[in-house]
DNA sequence: GTTGCCGGGTC
DNA sequence: GACCCGGCAAC
């Protein structure tokens, strides 16, 4: 390290000397200062924006890797992984998994992944019964020797229930069939997340999302379908994880007594331009600077979730949900990841997302009144950052902010 | 010793 | 404003 300061500064003899050694180290700027930096795209002038490669989760893999055994009775279907393996189904042939969504949490633990696409299963005689067709049950051909016989009966009845409900529900009457297909080259997630940012002027068509506060006083909201998640809240149970290739993200309003959760960012900066900010649709073009509180509820589970009891005390975020009224997500969906776009540093922000680009969305509160000057230096956070994530190696896929000795733009705390 | 990042400098 | 880095404090 010392060395390397020492080539750039520690030499600094006279002004031109020491602006020649800066400029010699320029080129270095994408890593030439660490071994490595084989992808700079060329020495062409500094890209202001670099392409972002999506770092949403640095450390997923070990995630996936501890993802708890499904839990409790309501469907004892082991793991995939585990159902390769296991004897019981041994003849099963390897095509078997329709079920094979990764992580096999399906979405909510409810596996309705197997019923639009029965007819596949049944070409290819993957039900576990592997005895015959797809047995002629009420509604669903429920793969029967994939649960202790016990708690098939159980299994299908509540598949049942569920595939009842969802198919009333007119968000998933409405949804693509790609929003529940697995891999199938669709990623649902990005037809949700990356709109046109325009798209969401045009009338209300995509945003769904209800008042939390105001559902107890407000009656004359249309109930809207009822995320499964949120069932399981309701009904007491602990939420198994969705599947990650279909994490819904929702976006919850901060702001006091609000909680409203929307689908869309650009739907919840909407709502907190009209219904708190007091602006109208067209001004987000005013003064390109307006503070948007809210945060993402995302099933996506990824490493940078820690849940809001490890949020620091002191730190602005932590203070700056006034209230979760009544939403208590289980750790992995609370999301208090928030969004920050940082003019400064064009910091990275979660990738893959587009929001409107004159708006800043802001994490910290600066209008809140906060304990301010308390702490002069900003307690150093635990999140992992660029340097560590990617190391000095990769310097050049660090935020830019992180390049800058700043503060890092990509790990928030 | 390492790491995050503030403060301040250069361009 | 973009970029860079010395140096400090937290770890």
């Amino acid at each position: 390290m010392g060395a390397r300061r020492g080539g750039a500064r520690g030499g600094a003899g006279p002004a031109g000397s020491l602006r020649a050694a800066r400029r010699g180290r320029r080129p270095i700027q994408g890593g030439g200062r660490g071994p490595a930096s084989p992808a700079r795209p060329g020495p062409g002038p500094r890209p202001s924006v670099r392409p972002r490669r999506c770092s949403l989760a640095p450390g997923r893999p070990a995630m996936e890797a501890e993802r708890p055994p499904a839990p409790g009775p309501g469907c004892g279907r082991p793991p995939p992984r585990a159902a390769g393996r296991d004897p019981a189904a041994a003849p099963v042939p390897v095509s078997a998994p329709p079920q094979g969504l990764p992580g096999g949490g399906g979405f909510a633990g409810l596996e309705f992944a197997p019923e639009p696409r029965a007819a596949d299963l049944g070409a290819s005689g993957t039900w576990a019964g592997a005895a015959g067709p797809p047995t002629p049950s009420a509604h669903i051909p429920v793969p029967a020797q994939r649960t202790p016989p016990g708690k098939a009966r159980l299994d299908e009845v509540m598949a049942a229930a569920a595939l009842t409900s969802l198919s009333t529900s007119p968000l998933l009457l409405g949804a693509p069939a790609a929003a529940f297909s697995t891999e199938a080259g669709a990623e649902p997630w990005k037809e949700v997340l990356v709109r046109p940012p325009g798209s969401c002027s045009s009338s209300s068509s995509g945003d769904w999302g209800w008042d939390l506060a105001s559902d107890q006083s407000s009656p004359s909201t249309p109930s809207p379908p009822l995320p499964l998640e949120a069932a399981h809240f309701l009904f007491g149970e602990p939420a198994p994880r969705k599947r990650k290739s279909s994490a819904q993200v929702l976006f919850q309003c901060l702001w006091k007594r609000c909680g409203k959760v929307l689908s869309t960012a650009s739907g919840m900066q909407r709502h907190i331009r009209l219904v708190h900010l007091g602006r109208q649709a067209e001004a987000e073009q005013s003064d390109g600077e307006e503070d948007f509180y809210y945060t993402e509820l995302d099933a996506g589970v990824d490493t940078l979730t820690r849940g809001l009891a490890s949020l620091s005390p002191a730190s602005p975020i932590a203070s700056a949900p006034p209230a979760f009224p009544s939403l208590e997500l289980p750790e992995p969906l609370a999301r208090p990841h928030v969004w920050h776009r940082d003019h400064a540093y064009q910091g990275c922000l979660a990738p893959v997302r587009l929001e409107p680009p004159p708006t800043t969305v802001r994490a910290c509160v600066p209008a809140l009144p906060t304990k301010l000057g308390a702490n002069p230096r900003k307690p150093r956070g635990d999140a992992k950052k660029c340097r560590k994530v990617y190391g000095m190696d990769h310097r050049d896929l660090w935020c830019t902010a992180c390049r800058w000795k700043k503060a890092c733009q990509r790990f928030l705390d």
